[in-house]
DNA sequence: TGTATTTTGTACCAAATAGTACAATATTAA
DNA sequence: TTAATATTGTACTATTTGGTACAAAATACA
């Protein structure tokens, strides 16, 4: 019975908050631009060379706001850079697994696309893969957190096989599962290589071996 | 003719090199064990996580001392760190490889010995992985450089497929190079995934799936 | 003993860095 | 108009950083 003030109590609070303009001096800045923009820098100078002042410049924000918002400074903000990520590409990645009618052909496809150019932020690796190299050991949190999230990339790649397997497009006797930690893997490891092999020719090819397991 | 003159000079004055104990104060620090300490530091804390501070601590010796040995600071310590590194570890393994009368089994002990906690300095990645991830587009010189030793480790790797092939160890079609090029991948992958992945039996099941391909 | 040579330790410096404090500003609501 | 509230910009501080300068120290050799 209790649950019921407390669910309508909110309700009227959300209400409330809806309708009432909030006071006080409006942000000059766009939260989630902004974090696009600390993502950008992060991606692009690493976490440990990206200071607070070049992310305040990109964000175009001044000290006052900036430790206002994120109080936690750099951490808070990687954080929150970090979820901006898997909001703005995993969540689209999973929906057309779910969509598609060929979800192994999208996953090869979305690895074969990495040789490109056009690949997001200049060829800069992945995000979280990154985090877990360039973050010192101090941070725990923030290793912990990029580890979960490969770890959902991971889910995801698990579920387009499940859903291949489900529409008898995969010849493979192997689980969905140990198809997904390969693809991780493969994942990480061309992030790396990439690096390396500047031969986009080269890459190719060698992705196309690695994804033969999905043939 | 000029060139006997020179060459003859050459040896003269390694003759007396030789002889001749050099003048001044002695250095309080052995070259190659310093390096070792360095490359700890650069190992455990990441390149742009290492203060020279911390370096010149590890390493047990003063600013002017170091100032005088690397003149190039931190950059041309990592520069001599990395080719440490490959003389201590890449030059044994592929003496091993060359000597041994089963080298792919011993490429793939190599890659199996890295799920076990004993694996050099802690699970702390790649030497040159790590470098190529940590290290900012600024010393472009260095990227190079670990890249480059990247390309020798991956040499190895062809060396071993190549004498596993002539001594018919290998039932794949696959030529030697392409075999080297999807270990490095794998060594890539393999020493990020270890950062995600702690629970070391599902790395051996990765491991062993991916090293089917030269079984 | 004295000179040339090399290394060492320290003191110092300038720049970068992370973070705080707070007054000024811009808004809503009464 | 006033009170309450939230954001902004700046000035300030304290610390860390990479690096230089240089005198003192320790050696070889003559």
């Amino acid at each position: 019975m209790k649950k019921y003030f407390v669910l309508i109590g909110t309700v009227l609070y959300l209400c409330r908050a809806k309708q009432k303009e909030m006071a006080g001096r409006p942000k000059i800045y766009n939260e989630e631009t902004a974090l696009d923009q600390a993502v950008s820098v992060f991606w692009e100078k690493g976490y440990a060379n990206a200071s607070a002042d070049d992310l305040l410049k990109a964000m175009g924000i001044g000290k006052g706001s900036f430790y206002l918002a994120f109080k936690g400074g750099k951490q808070e903000l990687f954080e929150k850079s970090m979820k901006r990520v898997v909001d703005q590409n995993f969540k689209e990645l999973r929906t057309a697994i779910q969509n598609c009618d060929n979800p192994v052909k999208l996953i090869k496809d979305f690895f074969l696309g990495l040789t490109g150019e056009q690949s997001p932020i200049g060829n800069q690796g992945c995000y979280f893969g990154n985090a877990l190299v360039q973050i010192s050991k101090n941070d725990a949190g923030l290793k912990l957190l990029a580890s979960h999230y490969l770890t959902v990339l991971e889910g995801i790649f698990e579920e387009a096989m499940q859903r291949g397997k489900e529409l008898g497009l995969l010849k493979t006797e192997l689980a969905p599962a140990t198809l997904a930690a390969y693809l991780i893997n493969l994942w990480n490891g061309i992030n790396v290589t990439r690096r390396m092999e500047t031969d986009s020719l080269k890459l190719t090819e060698l992705l196309k071996l690695n994804l033969a397991i999905i043939e």
